[in-house]
DNA sequence: TTGATTATTTATACTGATTCTAAGTTAAGT
DNA sequence: ACTTAACTTAGAATCAGTATAAATAATCAA
């Protein structure tokens, strides 16, 4: 269940076609888009669009657990469909992030975790990208 | 080599007392401070001092490797004097971010790496601290 | 299907973090 | 001491994101 978020509306929540739209170009998506990307994108297919909504929808469906918001950009926020547990490969040349599939189980020693308890941990890999080692040769 | 900032300043980068003062309130701070929390704090020590020197001696000191722009809040910038391989923990309640000192090795599969070259890692644990924990039980 | 209710959208104003600019100041090299 | 490039400063500008309030539309219940 890698996109839950065509799910099912929940009671209260209405079935707007911004938010269609929005949720539709975020189906599947791997690119990590930020709300400008995501406005830009859905703004071609319906001509009304707010900003505003684009800000209001990625709220309501981060708090309700159907998208994940990013903490990878230092200037921006980036929204990420997928909500299982996965990991990320940022190319530290282009910025740009790639998924890792795989959940990654870390424990930490009771003095390391320093009476935390634990609810998950995200890791960031960072790397250069095949494109950006080729130009970097090529320079 | 925890906090190497002291260590000596390159031909070209001043000595000047906003630096040092701000040098000073970092060396060996772990608070994970924000731009505005370092201006405050050394503000006190030094009237004169503004938000611009903060903000251009915090680039400078990033950009020289002698200071980590952490990316954790999504709103505002950290900063971590601490410029050795280590990760974070951070409670999702009070946003308090603690260090964990040692360095994580994870190997990535080649195909999970996708052709990226690997520079490093950084993980980033979520979970509830002490004090959170406590005024959980007591509401 | 119709109307009432209430969520949503929208434009616009606003905030807060950060960057830019341009003028004055000062540390450091001779 | 003199010179100069680097630095600091106040303030304007920018940019992402949030708040507001009026207009609109999806849904619910009859």
């Amino acid at each position: 269940m890698k996109s839950p978020i065509k799910k099912g509306f929940a009671r209260g929540f209405k079935r707007t076609p911004q938010r269609l739209a929005i949720l539709a170009y975020l189906e599947g998506n791997t690119s990590h888009p930020s709300a400008e990307e995501i406005f830009h994108a859905v703004v071609g297919k319906d001509r009304t669009l707010s900003f505003a909504t684009v800000y209001n929808t990625l709220n309501t469906l981060s708090k309700a657990g159907a998208l994940r918001e990013l903490t990878i950009d230092p200037s921006r926020k980036r929204y990420d469909p997928n909500t299982g547990a996965h990991n990320h490969l940022i190319c530290v040349t282009c910025k740009k992030v790639v998924d890792v599939p795989e959940e990654i189980t870390i424990d930490l020693p009771k003095e390391v975790a320093q009476n935390f308890s634990i609810l998950g941990n995200h890791v960031e890999f960072y790397g250069i990208c095949p494109a950006c080692r080729k130009a970097q040769k090529n320079a």
